[in-house]
RNA sequence: GGCCAGGUAGCUCAGUUGGUAGAGCAGAGGACUGAAAAUCCUUGUGUCGGCGGUUCGAUUCCGUCCCUGGCCA
């Protein structure tokens, strides 16, 4: 005899980019459920950056538990498979405590390893990394490109020559491992997401008020002292540009201005324009999610609309 | 008021020995498997300041007017 299969436990999944009030909205429905949330957000989890990654603020951090904030220091790399695995355990503690994980953030690979897995591949290695980075110093990258078009020309096609980013990881991959990139992602996935996704994207549709909010929210964070952040940073850790800490919209520009490369209109701008580009990415891959529930982000009544959404799935999932 | 230099894409500018123009940045669209707030790909029609003139044809030459900056009064 069967048995009744149970229900996935619930999940829920806010996303959105960059200052489209997603922590507004997160905050709104953990007040009315039983809610923790999950920071799905790269930034986020260096201590330290509280200014320009647009932290909430320690009020909302105590009325609302937290995961995955303020969890590396800012000369630590994280990455999507280090967020998988924090993730799916926040997740298992928080369902284990008969509550409900409540996922927000803008980082849409990191959702997207959390609910369809990744391959398995080699951790990233600082020392092969270095490696090619000293080859591609002395010979070039198109020489990077041809040795990578040598050992696994499947990859070498599918990625742009100058995306050297992917062209090292690719050939990392064959340094560490001895297999192709190719090869790996052939082999099946194991997909391991045992919740039943609630997922809601909050999208503009006037992309012009977008952007008028991501340049005042700029300006106020460089009113709070976002240089002055980023000084403290360079002084406590030796920070330079190379780090992917630094790498982050508004920290990098701030830092090119500590350096005396940017004058104070161009942080602004560059940091304004920076912020604009990242939103759009966003955009890009929010559109191509296809089973998320889409709201209107400038909508007055969007914490209310969402929360309404969420409480009907709820109902649905357990049935 | 006089002289000089400019007024060309949203911004900064290039250019056309007369055949209606192109870069960078910004913007837009897309890709995305251990750096992802990263990395990369695609995408450029705009009364060439206004009005006249010369010319088959003017953004380009000439005149005039307007605007901006600098110098001199």
């Amino acid at each position: 005899m069967a048995k009744a299969k149970q229900p996935d436990p619930p999940a829920i999944l806010l996303m959105g980019p960059t200052a489209s009030g997603k922590t507004a909205v997160a905050l709104e429905i953990a007040r009315a459920l039983p809610c923790e949330i999950v920071s799905v957000d790269s930034a986020l989890v260096y201590k330290g950056m509280d200014i320009g990654t647009a932290k909430p603020d320690a009020e909302a951090l105590q009325a609302v538990p937290h995961h995955l904030v303020d969890i590396i220091e800012p000369h630590e790399t994280y990455s999507a498979a280090r967020f998988r695995d924090d993730a799916l355990a926040a997740m298992r503690e928080i369902t284990e405590r008969g509550r409900i994980p409540l996922l927000v953030g803008g980082t849409m690979l990191y959702f997207q390893a959390l609910v369809e897995g990744l391959n398995e591949l080699p951790q990233a290695d600082p020392m092969i990394r270095l490696v090619i980075d000293t080859m591609a110093q002395e010979e070039g990258w198109p020489a990077v490109y041809a040795r990578l078009k040598q050992v696994d020309p499947a990859t070498a096609a599918r990625l742009d020559p100058n995306d050297k980013q992917r062209v090292q990881r690719a050939l990392e991959i064959y340094y560490i491992s001895g297999k192709t990139m190719a090869d790996l992602l052939q082999k099946p996935r194991y997909v391991y997401f045992p919740y039943t996704p609630i997922k809601i994207a909050l999208i503009p549709d006037e992309r012009a008020l977008l952007h008028e909010r991501i340049e005042k929210r700029f300006v106020h964070m460089l009113e709070a002292g976002l240089v002055s952040e980023v000084e403290r940073l360079r002084e406590e850790y030796g920070l330079d540009a190379t780090m992917p800490a630094m790498r982050c919209v508004g920290y990098r520009q701030a830092l090119q201005h500590l350096n005396g490369d940017l004058t104070p209109e161009e942080l602004l701008s560059q940091g304004v324009a920076a912020t604009r580009q990242l939103a759009k990415r966003q955009l890009t891959w929010l559109r191509s999610i296809e089973d998320a529930t889409v709201f209107e982000c400038f909508d007055e009544s969007l914490g209310a609309t969402v929360l309404e959404h969420v409480q009907r799935e709820l109902l649905a999932a357990r049935a």
